[in-house]
DNA sequence: CGCCCTTTTGAAGAAAATCAAGGGCAGTGG
DNA sequence: CCACTGCCCTTGATTTTCTTCAAAAGGGCG
């Protein structure tokens, strides 16, 4: 349980030196555990610190008036989350733990002193708010059509968790068709019809909280999904 | 024809002191126009610039694999785009100038000079791209309404051009039924049946590209909209 | 076992897409 | 000056997609 996916994760964006590995692996911080199905962070809130997640499933979600939900991202092991520290601002939307969740709490300050002394690491820092930008986009631009977007989730969360692209692959998908249908902007029903047309295209399965792929090209078809945009 | 916009726009996230100001207004630049209905950045292509509106309207878009466009944002005069540079990433979508645009566009090193002279101007470089982020989990959050989600439009689009937010106030929408169905994500007739409502409310009105919002307290209330959220 | 949560399926209704046809208005050219 | 043309707006009718309401079936766990 440390920050070595964080490491890793920014190693995504921009090459690493041992020295600036050492110096993220490095960081003082302390860890904050929230249970499964608990909020980590309240919208209106100005965390003090930025969130990166050790273990577990989160996700960024809004509430509307009539209390329905939408979920506007999910954070995976090595992802990060309160940047807005850096504003100042509250936040604008929540952030859910869909598992039990384990966080590294990492001081402004010291994020600040990382960049000064790692430029690079800024710039990488940059680049992963600007991917969940490009994720954002992605949803809007898929968003008229479920079967599509829904395709495209899992093949999306199926690439950020450095699964091999070939033959076929399975993961822990730790939602309910109900959070998944907050996530496609639809409802429960109609995720468990598109689902149905998944599995029965024999494309996915899914069990137990188990979720195989069985045809990851075809799937990327479907999805109209581009590998690492 | 100058950066004042840009710096006017820069100072609605950070304080900026006179100096600071006078650096925005003197970066180096060269000034491109770009013919209405016409791509200013390609999607794929790696802009050397920031883009700067000087004049005009554009807005962000991505096409599907069936040709139909779904717009994801706009550009104001005083936004930028382009900030994909700084990662050295190609663009995940594209750039069109709704009417004729002039763009200041400034290299990168002028940016990272800028930014080194007065590291709040970097700081409010975050705070733009947040806000970007911001309204896209905006438009997601409303996108399971449409009546919602376009009155959310003008209402943004409203406040971006720092009208008064009483009485009734007009300006110049240079988008046709289609363009704006393409930011809502329905087709061009539906809007015109939205827009209808709108209008049969008595909340706006829309003539020759000028749009009247007659009702802003009101307009706001359907749009579930937040002043600078 | 019994309970709760989730999945699955059906049927009816609402929302939006699609298809199709007019209508208004500005610009162009005779 | 007027007819023509092209673009956009408007409206109607039909079909598809998705929601809503309802109920039953499965699965994990005390």
């Amino acid at each position: 349980m440390s920050l070595t996916l964080f490491a890793d994760s920014i190693a995504n964006y921009v090459p690493l030196a041992k020295g600036e590995r050492q110096l993220i692996e490095g960081l003082p911080h302390i860890t904050r555990s929230v249970a499964r199905r608990r909020e980590a962070i309240r919208r209106g809130s100005t965390p003090e610190y930025l969130y990166v997640v050790l273990e577990g499933w989160a996700g960024r979600y809004g509430l509307r008036s009539d209390g329905s939900r939408r979920l506007t991202g999910f954070l995976l092991p090595g992802d990060f989350c309160g940047i807005h520290a850096v504003c100042h601002k509250p936040m604008d939307h929540a952030i859910l733990a869909f598992t039990k969740c384990n966080f590294a709490l990492v001081e402004q300050k010291y994020i600040d002193a990382l960049v000064a002394e790692a430029p690079i690491i800024g710039q990488a820092l940059w680049n992963a708010k600007l991917r969940d930008e490009i994720r954002l986009r992605t949803w809007l631009l898929n968003s008229d059509d479920s079967l599509r977007v829904y395709a495209h989730l899992i093949c999306e969360l199926h690439e950020r968790q450095r699964l091999p692209a070939e033959g076929s692959s399975a993961f822990a998908l730790p939602l309910t068709q109900e959070d998944i249908g907050d996530a496609l902007g639809i409802t429960a029903v109609h995720t468990n019809r598109i689902m149905r047309k998944l599995r029965e295209a024999g494309l996915i399965a899914h069990k137990r909280g188990i979720l195989t792929i069985t045809d990851i090209s075809n799937l990327r078809e479907v999805a109209h999904f581009n590998p690492s945009p």
